[in-house]
Parts: C-alpha cells; structure tokens; sequence
DNA sequence: AAACTCATGTTAGCTTTCCTTACACAGAAT
DNA sequence: ATTCTGTGTAAGGAAAGCTAACATGAGTTT
C-alpha cells in the first residue's frame, strides 16, 4: 500500500548505477543513447541523471534492438513511428509482435530506397526469432 | 513490461536522496530509525544505503505512528508484533485498522505494566481520529 | 530545579558516485 | 584508404552519501 501503489512509471527514481545493474548496460551506452534522444532522464539539482521504470525499459528495448544487429539511425526510426503510431493512435503500449513488425516494414522501406538504412550483420534473426520470442 | 514486471517490492533500488523525497524524512530520521533496527537497507559496494519500496512503505508507517506522539520503543514494539502475527498467521499484509488495534492494546499493556513505556504527550488522538482516519 | 532521555539538527572530514570533456579504437560503410 | 559509429577509458571536478561527534529543545525523572 502506500507508496508503492503510487509509483508512477514516469517517476525519476533511479539513479545510474541502478539503471546500469537493471540493463546491464555501461554508463557511456546510456549517455549515448541519452545523446541521441532516445531517453531523456530528469536532472537533480545537482545535475544527477534520475531514470524513470519507462526509461529502463526503453533502454531493455534499445538494447534488445541493438544486439540485433540493427543500427542507431533505425532505432530512432523505429521509436519515431512507435510514438507516432502510439499517440495517432492513443495507444500507450506496443507489443513485442508490434514492434517487430514496424521494424521488418522498416527494413523493407529502406532496402527499397537507398539500402543505407540497415548496417552492421543481417535482419535474419527478425525472421526467425522462434527461439527467441520464447523467452518473452 | 520488461523489467517494471520484475521489480519486486524487496529490490534495493533507491538512494537517500529519492527516499527523502518519498517519505519526507531527513536523512537524520532514516539513519536514526535504521540504528534502531526499524529498516535494514542495502549496502552497495561503496557502502551507501540502497532501500527497496518495502523499506519506503516502513519508513511512512514508522513516520505515521511516530507522529501521533508515540516513542521509538513503542513503534519497535508495534513492529515486532506485526511480524510476529505476520509470520504465525502466515499473513503478509495488515490493515491500518489492525494496526491500530495493535497499538491501542499495547497502549493497555503498558499502562497495566509499568506505565514508562509510553512518554512524549498522550496518545488521545488513537481514540478519537475521526479527521484523521478520513484522510486514509 | 537539576539531571537525564529522546529524537532530531548540524557540522566536519572523508569516500563514493556521477558529471563533462576529450581522446582512442575496432569494425563497418563509403 | 578514409570516414563513420558505437563504445572504452582517463582526467578533473562536483554532488551526494557516510560516520562520528556535539548541540538542543521538549518531556521525564529524581
């Protein structure tokens, strides 16, 4: 009860360290990312970055992505057309199966126009994640 | 989804400075109630404390009966038999009501008893908090 | 009244965590 | 061959947290 009901997913709670343990990622990934305004944490009085639960799992989701093979160019695609599709829409969640399918029409859009989009490694695994959506 | 999912109630996830902001105690009064055994936070690495949402849950309960004008010992009381009816009735959760007549009964108790262990003011406002009890 | 207890405030000195900036580098793209 | 990208790493500084110690006002005991 009390607190923790009130916790709001927005909420600036989390401080680095815990967001780096939670993602396992390092601090420079997320600055990085931060840098590409993929998140955007609160800031103490102090300048302290403070992370919401929605930023972490904006990380997990940029992070899942990523070691994808997928580059941060298309990244920022994939998160635009989710907000676009998210507030035309008025929906607040995207699933998994949703946003594998934004990023496979990505893939074809891009391979058709100019084949810059995608770099480093192959999409392959988008196509057959079977062992993969397992896990989730 | 993702890691929100997971992040059980017991995860020291949060520093001093957000649990300040939570509870709205200084870092004084949440040392002060640890030293005393009320909370027992997480230790990182560096030695900072790291509390989890249960601990913040604590810390407002501890506030809430403090500041109706009761002494340590007997929150320290009032806790120990939570727990101990906790874990004998295998109940995990206990209604502010209950609680409440946890405390009203210690109140008994030590009047009978000895009557030192209830100091600091009276305890008039636990029988008759109606402007209270509506907040809650 | 004097001495004591309790819960909290405050200060000092020190350590840990976080910040920005800058440079380095390996692999991929051009 | 050169450039771009994502990440590692180091330096210097500032914020936040720690412990320990002393201070204090309200209530209590002697």
């Amino acid at each position: 009860m009390y607190v923790s009901s009130e916790i709001r997913r927005t909420m600036p709670l989390l401080s680095m360290s815990i967001v780096m343990q939670l993602t396992d990622l390092t601090a420079r990934q997320i600055r990085y990312y931060e840098e590409h305004h993929l998140i955007q944490p609160h800031r103490t009085a102090g300048n302290r970055r403070m992370f919401s639960l929605n930023d972490v799992d904006l990380l997990l989701e940029i992070k899942d992505i990523l070691e994808q093979g997928v580059n941060m160019a298309e990244v920022k695609r994939v998160f635009a057309k989710k907000n676009e599709s998210a507030t035309t829409a008025a929906e607040k969640e995207i699933s998994d199966s949703e946003l594998r399918e934004i990023m496979r029409e990505e893939r074809r859009q891009a391979n058709r126009m100019q084949k810059t989009s995608i770099r480093q490694g192959d999409l392959s695994r988008f196509n057959h994640r079977s062992a993969r959506d397992a896990k989730r």
